[in-house]
DNA sequence: AAGACGAAAGTGGTTGA
DNA sequence: TCAACAACTTTCGTCTT
């Protein structure tokens, strides 16, 4: 469930989307929630025909029902079209029917090991908000481990757990290893071990998740104003271009810029509030947020300008010592700095 | 009491001989 | 396979508001 209004602007004009599984403002870009639970069905329906129309249709095809929900099952009622009772002996050459069809469905132990593992990658998707693209993509890289027989001494949990991480990083809406231990019962490390392996064994090539592609989440729990989020989004984009990322944990960098985000923006987060979304230490967002002010220092302050907040009001918010406001030229006299 | 600071020691993963 | 290494965590005493 979430609210009918944007808390940013108060539009009503809400848009759900379902790729990253956010639902967003569509006058100011605020993320209302990143949460989408139980999604209906995919489409529509804008009046009674086509609603009767597209529900005929039958269960979308998922690749998450282990033969991809196709089959058709035997209903329990014993009734024939017509809704009229069966007579003794079709009643029990249907039950028997029945009998086969589920010996049949369920029938080695790769299907087994498939109903197992999809009930498991639901729930946890269920539970951290997983949309359905998200989950199918899951669903294909499990198979594919199934074939190739990677599963091995990993326990199935472990590697759903590790096929929905990879999944989210495909589609761009990374979720921490510290998340998915949290929505299923796996231990972090055996996710990573998991998850190393199956990615190496498959080919997955997935770059390190940018800092950005957590901003947005973050922010959302935090509940900061798509203005503060733009902001750090900008301060990022900045870092990156000069090379003050690499090497460094993306969720420890996009907490600090959230940290120093909330300052500018007039909604200052503690270090530990932030810490805690991003699920880092306060000593980590301590560490990249010092060096994001001391590198991007004139930007900083640029725009604090922009936000109409005083340099010193600032400086006092992220406890930078007014000497080194001063020294670093807010008025832009001396600003000679170079890079070591 | 809360927020921030940073030193020091520990952990788990990567790299390179 | 082992050791060095970098990033990050844990823990803790201190300072400021």
């Amino acid at each position: 469930m979430y609210e009918d209004k944007c808390p940013e602007c108060g539009s009503k004009e809400l848009v759900t989307d379902h790729e990253r599984g956010e639902v967003i403002c569509s006058k100011c870009g605020f993320v209302v929630t990143d949460k989408i639970i139980d999604q209906g069905p995919e489409w529509r329906a804008f009046d009674d025909e086509q609603r009767e129309k597209r529900a005929r249709t039958g269960a979308p095809t998922s690749l998450g029902i282990h033969d991809y929900g196709l089959t058709t099952t035997i209903g329990p009622e014993n009734k024939d079209i017509g809704g009229k009772d069966l007579d003794p002996i079709q009643k029990a050459k249907m039950s028997r029917l029945r009998k086969w069809q589920n010996r049949l469905r369920v029938q080695d132990s790769t299907e087994r090991n498939l109903v197992i593992a999809f009930s498991e990658l639901e729930k946890i998707a269920s539970n951290l908000g997983i949309p359905e693209n998200v989950r199918e993509e899951a669903s294909y890289i499990y198979r594919r481990a199934v074939k190739k027989r990677l599963i091995r001494g990993r326990s199935i949990e472990s590697v759903v757990a590790a096929a929905l991480y990879a999944a989210c990083r495909v589609h761009k809406i990374s979720r921490t290893l510290d998340e998915i231990a949290e929505a299923s019962n796996v231990k972090k490390k055996d996710i990573g071990k998991s998850y190393r392996y199956i990615a190496r064994e498959l080919n997955l090539k997935l770059p390190p998740p940018p800092p950005s592609d957590y901003i947005p989440r973050f922010s959302s729990k935090l509940g900061l104003s798509a203005r503060t989020q733009s902001l750090a989004l900008r301060l990022l984009k900045i870092a990156s271009e000069r090379g003050l990322i690499s090497g460094r944990g993306p969720t420890g960098v996009a907490a600090a810029a959230i940290y120093i985000a909330s300052a500018i923006g007039d909604e200052k987060k503690t270090q530990r509030d932030v810490a805690e979304v991003a699920k880092v230490t306060e000593v980590t967002v301590r560490n990249r947020y010092k060096e994001l002010v001391e590198r991007l220092f004139e930007e900083i302050m640029e725009m604090a300008k922009e936000e109409r907040v005083d340099p010193e009001e600032l400086a006092l918010r992220l406890n930078i010592s007014l000497d080194f406001v001063k020294n670093n030229g807010v008025m832009g006299q001396y600003n000679s700095r170079e890079s070591p």
